[in-house]
Parts: structure tokens; sequence; C-alpha cells
DNA sequence: ATTCTTCTTGAGAATGGTTCTCATGAACTT
DNA sequence: AAGTTCATGAGAACCATTCTCAAGAAGAAT
């Protein structure tokens, strides 16, 4: 009989080396870091691991929001693992480094502005970019 | 004698039929678009124009501060003639209508949070996407 | 007008991040 | 142990964007 289907995030899902590796790093790592990054420290880290696999297990990640992810100025995906739950990011533009700050105010300002011009199923995305102080230190 | 250097937006530039296109075309869209879609309304409608031309000249309207740039969430950058000033926008997400909107108590709100965490050279991105009036209804 | 200089253009190649393909390998089931 | 199905990975494909560089056009000087 096959099993049957599950509610949890992981549905379908088979746990492997790889897979195991890219959440363990995630875990590691407090800062943004794009597919790439990732995949170099797995791999200098002595795993072998493919660029595609990495890939797909933070897409996957991403979907099943354990993992969040958002866009440099240059258009690459970065990846990072959250708190749940809605919140923005404090990211340092040189190091990469991360504080989640929460915004209740805008939040509310934004649905506001939505809803006074007719917009309905709103979302909306606030990144702040700085330099951290032991960036600027350095 | 070369001539002196301005102090304009527009210091060394040349105006060309092209520029003049893609200038002109920004001015009847209320949507951003992708620079794609503006070389294509432009060929459509009989210009002669590379693709390269548009978007170095898209870029320079940029960088001249004459037009807003900001990235779609496949990470495609979408242009717009806009208001000078900060300011954030409001989008459809379907049909790309747009709504300059301000929000001072936001700007206030980034600038301290960074601050308390030691963050300098502060800037922020947001954005409101939402599905207008007209695209509900339709 | 003509020449001269410098900026601009455009066709195509190159780049770079990301996704796709599909044959092989590994997990879980029975 | 065998079977089923999902996962992997090497490389190709994709796609927006940028680069290259020779040919063209704008504006200045004459």
């Amino acid at each position: 009989m096959p099993e049957a289907i599950s509610e949890s995030a992981n549905a379908g899902q088979r746990s492997t080396r790889q897979r195991r590796a890219v959440s363990a790093i995630l875990d590691d790592l407090e800062a943004f870091a794009s597919a790439q990054d990732i995949h170099d420290r797995l791999t200098h880290g002595g795993e072998k691991i493919g660029l595609s696999t990495v890939y797909r297990n933070l897409q996957s990640l991403v979907d099943a929001q354990l993992v969040d992810a958002l866009r440099s100025d240059e258009g690459e995906v970065l990846y990072r693992r959250c708190s749940s739950g809605h919140h923005h990011h404090l990211v340092c533009r040189s190091c990469g480094r991360t504080v989640e700050v929460e915004g209740p105010t805008v939040e509310k300002w934004a649905d506001t502005i939505a809803a006074d011009h007719g917009f309905t199923e709103v979302a909306h995305t606030l990144e702040i970019f700085g330099t951290c102080a032991s960036c600027r230190d350095a």
C-alpha cells in the first residue's frame, strides 16, 4: 500500500547525504550566502555535491519556508536560515551579516496604502542594507 | 576650445534618434516595463534600434535619476519614469500599473533600526505588490 | 560645408546565475 | 533481496544583461 500523503513540508522527500549537508551548512551560516557560495563551502569542506543539487535543495527549503531568500543588488539570490514568521532583514553589504527585524508599523502602513488604492492580495518586500560596525572599522 | 564641463545630468551626452525614442516611450508608459519590453515596443512601432542601445540608454537614465529601476520577482529589471525624490512603489502584479507612495515614517524607522545595530551608509528597498482593482474585476 | 574628434550605435559574442535533461545512483517499501 | 520512485550530477540550455569593436552620427572647429 502506498504511503499516505503526509501533511508535512517534507512530504515525499528522502533524506540524502547531500540534502543533510546543505541543511547543515545553513545552520553554520549567520550571513546570507549565494547558492554558489554554499556549493563552494561544501566542496571545500570535502563534501561531494553537484551545483544543481545545491540549487534544488535550497529551492525546496525555501518552498518549505525553512529558509529565506532575497535578491542582492546584483540580482543574485541569497539564502539564509531564518526564524519563522514575517520579518525583514538588515544586511551588511560587505560581509552579509544579517539582523532580523520586525516592523509592525510598516506592515500596517503597507496594507493601508494598498487598500486605499484598491489593491488586493498585497505583499511587500523590504530590506535594509548598510555597512556593519566591524566592516566599517576594518 | 572644448566645451566647459556642464553641471547638468546630460554632460557629454549627445541627442540621438535612439535616445529620444527611449525617452519618449517612457513618457507613454505608466507601468514598469523591462528593457526587452521597451525594445519590442520600439521596434514594433517602426523604430530601428538595437537591444544594447536600449539597455545603455535606460542605464544612463537611471544614473541620471530620471528613471526608476526595480527588480521583479523573477529577477528582471523593470524601468519607469518617476517623479524625483525618494519614494516607493505600489505595483500591480498583473498589469504593472504603479502608484508612487511616500512613507516618511518608514524611512525613519529603517534608519533608526540600522543605527541601533551600528550600521552606517544605510539604504533600503521597499516595494508593495498587489492586484489592482481593474485586474481583480477583469 | 568640410573636417575632425569623440560619442553612440548595433550585431553578435561573452558572461553569469539559474534551470533543465536524462542516465545513473540511492532511499524507502514490501 | 527486489522493486519502485525519488534524487543526483555533469553538462547543456536558458535568458537577462553586458561587452566588443568596427562603422556611423553629433557637435565643434575651421
